[in-house]
DNA sequence: CTAGGGTTAG
């Protein structure tokens, strides 16, 4: 064997290996032996840099090569595809296109997918129509890429209609279209095809069964799920605990809330994964156990066989947001500084989310203006916090700025800048922002755009004009939009269309508690106690239930969770007495009195008052009170609550800060409310 | 140099 050839094999081998340091090694004997410009070697080279994940150097070979041929191209541009960057194999492929080498299978698969990975169908059916002209359409292997990148770019029936023409279709076929129906959420598809592939003969392998799998926690199937489970058991899939299945497993049972059996998967199996660790942390952490989803990440830190990576740390990020940990989250920040999958920018943005959520908006924007990479995502999040927070101006500056930084603005986006001029009453601004979304072809508008703006005119009391845009819009409206319309006409006290659009939501969404409220709520406050009565039965009669009231407060980096009327905190009889010493002195100082009109819904006419005292927004400011947090020199407390501030005691809490002097933040369902000396930030609209 | 999968941030 020559020279050449052993060092074409050592490479190969390094490249499959991912041995870095001998395959630079064998590069450095190859520029000794003077073969740098031999065509298969520095192919070879190219492929194993981009294998061990330096595309840089593999770049530099290639732009080396005093000529190429089709596996120098499309061996660079696979690099770049696995190493994250879709777009630079894209432009690599458009280069290409320039020089007379003529793409072959390999080429067209891979840029494919890199336009699946990109999203956009327009540059997918591009290259489709390439693969038409030039005959490769229907070579099997592109045919499965072309079909796999129609779904990836949200065009499912554009991929139906391939895999219905296809001459020849394999297993790989089959998996493709199995898994473009789940990721659409169209499960029932999904499980179809999966009984028709059975029907024609062909045989699921893991991929198929990961795919079913996925498509049954998306349903909620749990019947058909634990189905294929067994039939995984009898294939002998899981003698060995097949890692990837296993992890769909654990997802499965995790979404259908069967946390005891996602855990009994989980210690079966032997080669546990990152994928199964985070399903079964985010499975506790969604149904509030708090306790054991950390135990389960401290246990995975300690765990030698894992090192965490950035799927695990932004979606544990995304629990700490949701239930505004600020310790937990802070601490989780550090850990991220040590190490390296702690620089992904998905783990950048969650680290952001969650300050903005949190109420730090100093720590967001300190991280924001030091992340080197930033994208539509990182500023969609700080557009959409400084919204939350009332700070509207800021986050059209900052809508400004990502686009003088060449980064366009997507539906999300819009959104982010839309509701954030709506919550900070910018009528005109969000009109402007409004009709650019309109003009912006790129752009799908779709039923939230619209709900902004249903939300904007409601604030300003213009509800004819409200119900007219969702009349004339063209999408049909769903149970969200009339919702925004109600609690509207709730505010404004509009009885003529809240009744309307109260009756339409109930024949739309019928058992949705927070229905009934609102508009049982309109018809109290206008006096029409019948028809409050009429609601109210029918309420009790489906055995509807109104959703906990639940608020928290952290104090010495301990969470305090408090429910309404909840007695079960050991300091309730010094939060109850220090809330009533706070009312007198609200009553005596700035004339504070109760918004009873707030609680016409709760039952018991008599305890009106005495309800409203213990709604937990209040209980946890109660403590915090008590615990001496204004004392300790707190200038800002900080509350959060799961639903909206009730009327009541939003009141209360601006007399208190008054009264106090101190910065109440108190986030609900809806956004931020920061009470200052006896105002709020959200100018009593909420 | 070759297509398909699972957990993830707005």
């Amino acid at each position: 064997m020559n020279e050449r050839q052993r060092l074409a094999n050592l490479l190969r081998n390094c490249s499959k290996n991912l041995l870095l340091d001998q395959g630079m090694q064998a590069h450095g004997t190859v520029m000794k032996m003077g073969l740098g410009f031999d065509l298969m070697l520095s192919n070879d080279l190219i492929d194993m840099y981009c294998k061990c994940g330096r595309t840089g150097m593999a770049c530099a070979v290639f732009d080396r090569m005093p000529e190429r041929n089709v596996v120098s191209w499309t061996a660079l541009m696979c690099g770049y595809l696995q190493n994250g960057n879709a777009k630079g194999s894209l432009s690599l492929f458009s280069k290409m296109g320039l020089s007379e080498i003529k793409p072959n299978e390999f080429t067209f698969s891979i840029n494919l997918k890199a336009s699946g990975f990109v999203g956009i169908a327009e540059n997918g059916m591009q290259i489709h129509n390439m693969c038409t002209k030039s005959g490769f359409e229907w070579v099997t292997v592109v045919s499965n890429s072309i079909l796999d990148m129609y779904t990836k770019c949200g065009r499912v029936s554009e991929a139906a209609r391939m895999f219905n023409v296809m001459p020849v279709k394999n297993l790989i076929t089959w998996n493709a279209m199995i898994a473009g129906y789940t990721l659409e959420g169209n499960g029932e598809r999904a499980l179809l095809l999966f009984r028709e592939m059975q029907g024609m003969g062909e045989v699921p392998d893991e991929y198929t069964i990961t795919s079913t799998l996925k498509a049954c926690s998306g349903l909620g199937a749990i019947r058909q799920g634990s189905q294929i489970h067994s039939s995984v058991i009898t294939r002998g899939f899981l003698c060995s605990v097949r890692t990837m299945i296993a992890g769909a497993l654990v997802d499965l049972y995790v979404k259908c809330s069967h946390l005891t059996e996602a855990q009994r998967i989980f210690d079966q199996i032997e080669q546990k994964n990152l994928v199964s660790w985070s399903a079964l942390i985010l499975g506790y952490a969604q149904e509030c156990n708090l306790l054991q989803a950390m135990d389960l990440f401290r246990q995975l830190r300690v765990s030698i066989h894992h090192q965490v990576d950035g799927f695990v740390l932004s979606s544990l990020m995304g629990v700490f947001a949701d239930f505004a940990l600020v310790e937990q989250g802070k601490q989780m920040h550090a850990f991220t500084i040590k190490i390296p999958s702690g620089l992904d920018i998905s783990v950048t943005n969650s680290i952001l989310d969650m300050y903005l959520k949190c109420g730090l908006t100093d720590e967001a924007e300190k991280l924001f203006n030091e992340t080197p990479v930033r994208n539509v995502i990182s500023w969609t999040i700080m557009i959409t916090g400084y919204g939350k927070h009332g700070l509207g101006r800021k986050s059209i500056r900052l809508f400004h700025q990502m686009q003088s930084e060449d980064i366009e603005p997507d539906g999300v986006t819009y959104l982010a800048v839309l509701s954030a001029c709506s919550h900070s009453g910018l009528v005109e601004e969000c009109q402007e922002y409004f009709s650019r979304l309109c003009h912006d072809r790129r752009i799908k508008r779709n039923v939230e755009h619209y709900a902004c703006m249903v939300d904007l005119l409601g604030r300003a009391g213009r509800l004819k004009e409200a119900k007219n845009l969702i009349d004339s819009m063209p999408l049909k409206p769903n149970v969200g939009i009339w919702q925004t319309l109600l609690s509207a006409c709730k505010v404004h006290g509009d009885l003529e269309i809240g009744r309307e659009v109260g009756e339409t939501l109930l024949r739309l969404d019928g058992d949705n508690p927070v229905n009934y409220v609102m508009l049982s709520n309109i018809y109290a406050e206008a006096g029409y106690w019948k028809e409050c009565e009429r609601l109210r039965k029918l309420f009790k009669m489906k055995g509807l239930k109104k959703e906990a009231g639940r608020s928290w407060v952290e104090i010495n980096k301990e969470v305090h969770f408090f429910y309404n009327k909840d007695e079960t905190h050991p300091l309730t009889e010094k939060i109850h007495q220090k809330l009533k010493e706070m009312e007198q002195r609200i009553k005596s100082e700035i004339g504070y009195v109760h918004g009873v009109r707030f609680a016409l819904h709760d039952v018991e006419e008599e305890s009106k008052e005495e309800s409203l005292r213990v709604h937990s927004e209040k209980l946890a400011i109660g403590l915090a009170l008590v615990c001496g947090e204004v004392e300790k020199g707190h200038k800002t407390i900080r509350v959060f609550k799961n639903l909206r501030v009730c009327g009541d005691c939003h009141a209360f809490i601006k007399g208190l800060s008054k009264v106090l002097k101190v910065v109440f933040l108190v986030r609900d369902a809806n956004r931020f409310h920061k009470f200052e000396s006896g105002l709020c930030s959200c100018g009593d609209y909420w």
